[in-house]
DNA sequence: TTTTATTTTTAAGCATGCTTAAATTATTTA
DNA sequence: TAAATAATTTAAGCATGCTTAAAAATAAAA
């Protein structure tokens, strides 16, 4: 019960790293909640305890130790997800944010019953890939943001942003789930909104929550 | 996952005031394995927020507040180690470890999701009572320690203490869990240990094993 | 290239929860 | 009841993880 804040720090690191798997410390303060200050200092015990390399005013890198710390925190919490939504009956926009809590809070041991009570998820309730234990990252389909889609186009849901409880709870509201399909009928130019239709029925929708749900690409 | 530190306190006071809803400071700081002074410190911060009432030098008692609480952690532990042990298929053993870090880490909501999915356990699985989300608490069977047993008696195992994995772990060997009869054939007054037969087969068990296992009264 | 703006770090400070050592109060025992 | 023992509290200090304000380094714009 000691690494809470370590383990946060480590995981913003992995989900948001860029392709050279740099960050800066401006997302991690940003995505945490936190002063630049406080970043600044967990930085230095990170690398300190060896799972970043860590130059001042420089880059931010996860080590081979802190990308495997970090991925099991991942694979951890998004166990827990699969676990609360499809055994305990939790709705997809709750069970986030209890598994930002569970995850700390459990030992391997516990994951690994839970995943294969599951029957080994590849995938959490929004659509985002499960480490294996041995550290595998299932591929995601080919997808593109609902945003992207042109008029006429369909397509189904493969993946939901899920950062925020609210907007999972709202799209849900629209009939908006993982394998949904959803057809874009018409896109304005002057706010980027669109009418889709999901399940028969027609919506109009921000260009932001179009941003946060991505279609499959055939 | 601010007040890990003050629920153990309460949960500790809790289950360990004496018949007037009493404790010294002692018994807290030996079973959270902390020192004195790290008790007074917190003592003082559990007054201040109205959780007991403590005069230094003199009683520790829970208010009306603070037994609420920590009933309602005694509530969150025990129905995390039925799940864990019902449900994850986790041995009763390691249940006691798991749900001491659960218990600081779930949502009411989850707490009686969980409940309802276990159908409202009265007992957790080493036979304590489960508090109710209101408030009561199921009444035990009359019982009495198995180290107090004449020659010749017998009854069934109704509770064990949940205090060591090791203990937990070792009974289970000799065959003992809750429900399981249990005879003594011999008692050895120098060292108070025992003969007893489980399922059939003779075991000879310490006095301070026997001490820990709770024998229904009939 | 120099100025301006942005990002990052340092410095000082705070709350939490722990430690050991010394002092104080309460309880036993002679 | 007085002395010895046990329990409890105070004092000083430490690590963690955060804050704001000021300083330093980097990046962007003129």
């Amino acid at each position: 019960m000691k690494n809470i804040s370590k383990e946060d720090y480590l995981s913003v690191i992995f989900k948001n790293q860029n392709s050279n798997g740099e960050i800066k410390s401006n997302i991690i303060a940003g995505k945490l909640s936190v002063s630049n200050a406080a970043v600044t200092d967990m930085l230095k015990k990170l690398s300190k305890d060896g799972y970043i390399i860590y130059e001042r005013y420089k880059g931010i890198k996860l080590t081979v130790d802190g990308e495997n710390y970090a991925r099991n925190m991942v694979r951890r919490h998004r166990i827990w997800e699969v676990f609360l939504n499809q055994i305990v009956g939790m709705p997809w926009e709750k069970v986030h944010e209890e598994a930002n809590k569970l995850e700390h809070s459990s030992s391997d041991d516990l994951i690994n019953r839970l995943e294969t009570m599951l029957d080994y998820p590849e995938y959490d309730p929004h659509g985002d890939p499960i480490p294996t234990k041995e550290g595998k990252i299932p591929k995601l389909k080919k997808h593109r943001p609902l945003s992207e889609l042109k008029e006429g186009e369909s397509g189904k849901v493969i993946r939901v942003n899920d950062f925020d409880e609210k907007f999972l709870g709202y799209i849900s509201e629209l009939g908006i789930k993982l394998q949904e399909k959803i057809s874009v009928k018409q896109k304005r130019a002057f706010d980027k909104s669109m009418e889709v239709v999901v399940k028969g029925k027609l919506w109009n929708i921000s260009n932001k929550l179009a941003q946060n749900v991505f279609i499959e690409v055939k």
